[in-house]
DNA sequence: CGAGCGATTGAAAAGACTCAACCACCGTGG
DNA sequence: CCACGGTGGTTGAGTCTTTTCAATCGCTCG
């Protein structure tokens, strides 16, 4: 049990050395989108960013709100979701240690349309609009990896769309559950079964009858809310 | 009838007079991204543009292919879809006049992650990738506005899958055909019902019932295939 | 004028949702 | 340490929406 082990050993670094990290002992920094950065510009952002902690269930911006600068996940998971008109969350996507948040709102120049709340204990560190942008206009490598990133995730979500209005509620379990992989690793998923339905866009019941069926046909094992994924060719196979 | 005659005179102009039409003189020139372009890059631009006709139907690119550039819409209609794993289309955009297009597999580096076909017939402009790339890098507006309208995309399409994961075909439709006023305009929406049951996620038979439950609402009314508008509101009240 | 494709209708079946009840785990306080 | 309360997870039954399949209708183009 690796990952539990390895779970207090982060509980406990996160309350003794995180809040100001900086961002050069990051372990994501050359994995995304600030590992164009040069020492200068590295050295402009630790001292102009602010770093947090929050706990399970914190928010970080609501839909509606005006942005302000960018979030950068340190550790720790978020939620980006949409609330429907019915109060009903639609969860967007998960973001995971090294994302950057936040930044489509502050680009289009408007309000948040989503929402972003932490799902697990988190370090997030938070880049005001006006120094973010100066680090853009200042490297044209950030510059293009924000357009790519933006455009590659403009094509996710046109999968994502076709997915949703196409499929059935078990082809797109199996799809989220393949997106969460991505997301959770090594590690188990470890969802609320709300949160997941509310990924999937189903019913809370629904989405655990289908989790039961998966586990009978042994493509996932679950220990209380945490989901393993056993065998990936069947996902896929279920998925499409 | 004025749309009638509107469409001998657009049809009439589109054989005679376009293709090569030079962006001085393309009517949506200030409202699109080039917008910004100074005069010198307006002229590289035209020098460096490729227009062709393009008949009803006409493929401009197909998922899987690589990007080698940027399509500008003069004039026309172009339909944007993923092809599902079963085959079925899911229409993401319907583009118009002034739209550019295939920017986003583009920036993202990979290959068209959809596919794109006219709806009418259009006459549409080609910018290499390199001269595009040219522009963006000697002009700040233009990227920013790119930049500005990836983003914007991106927060549109959260609202559209939220839309179909959480919302009833009847909704969905609806929310839809509120997207296609903004295309249409005053025009009346003008799609084959497979493209607009493509477009709500939805089977033909399916959209086809609810469109005529609209007609007997008093909502829309049809003749043939176009569908205009009656009651925005009571359409944006079933949309919710 | 005929062929063919797109549009429409009907009926049956499948999928998903809702509502209501019950269970299990977790942290709290006695 | 254990009982308690509460939240989140699970199950069942009935209902409604949506899909599917089959058949018919009616434009539109050659």
């Amino acid at each position: 049990m690796a990952f539990l082990l390895n779970r207090w050993v982060k509980r406990y670094s996160l309350n003794q050395n995180f809040r100001n990290v900086s961002c050069e002992n990051c372990p994501k920094l050359k994995s995304n989108l600030f590992g164009a950065l040069e020492l200068s510009q590295r050295e402009f952002l630790d001292a102009n960013k602010k770093c947090n902690f929050y706990k399970k269930k914190q928010t970080l911006f609501v839909e509606g709100s005006l942005p302000r600068g960018v979030f950068c996940i340190n550790e720790g998971k978020v939620k980006v979701f949409k609330t429907g008109d019915d109060g009903k969350e639609q969860i967007i996507q998960i973001a995971k240690s090294g994302d950057l948040l936040g930044f489509r709102s502050m680009f289009a120049q408007d309000a948040y349309k989503v929402s972003a709340q932490t799902l697990e204990e988190s370090n997030i560190c938070f880049i005001p609009k006006e120094d973010f942008v100066s680090l853009m206009d200042h490297n044209s490598v950030l510059r293009n990896g924000i357009i790519k990133e933006l455009s590659t995730e403009l094509t996710g979500q046109a999968e994502f769309i076709t997915n949703m209005a196409q499929k059935s509620v078990r082809q797109r379990l199996a799809f989220v559950l393949i997106l969460l992989m991505d997301v959770y690793k090594e590690e188990p998923i470890n969802l609320s079964r709300e949160d997941l339905a509310n990924f999937v866009g189903t019913a809370t019941e629904t989405l655990i009858r289908l989790l039961k069926d998966f586990k009978e046909e042994g493509i996932i094992s679950t220990e209380t809310r945490k989901i393993t994924i056993l065998d990936v060719p069947k996902l896929l196979n279920v998925a499409r």
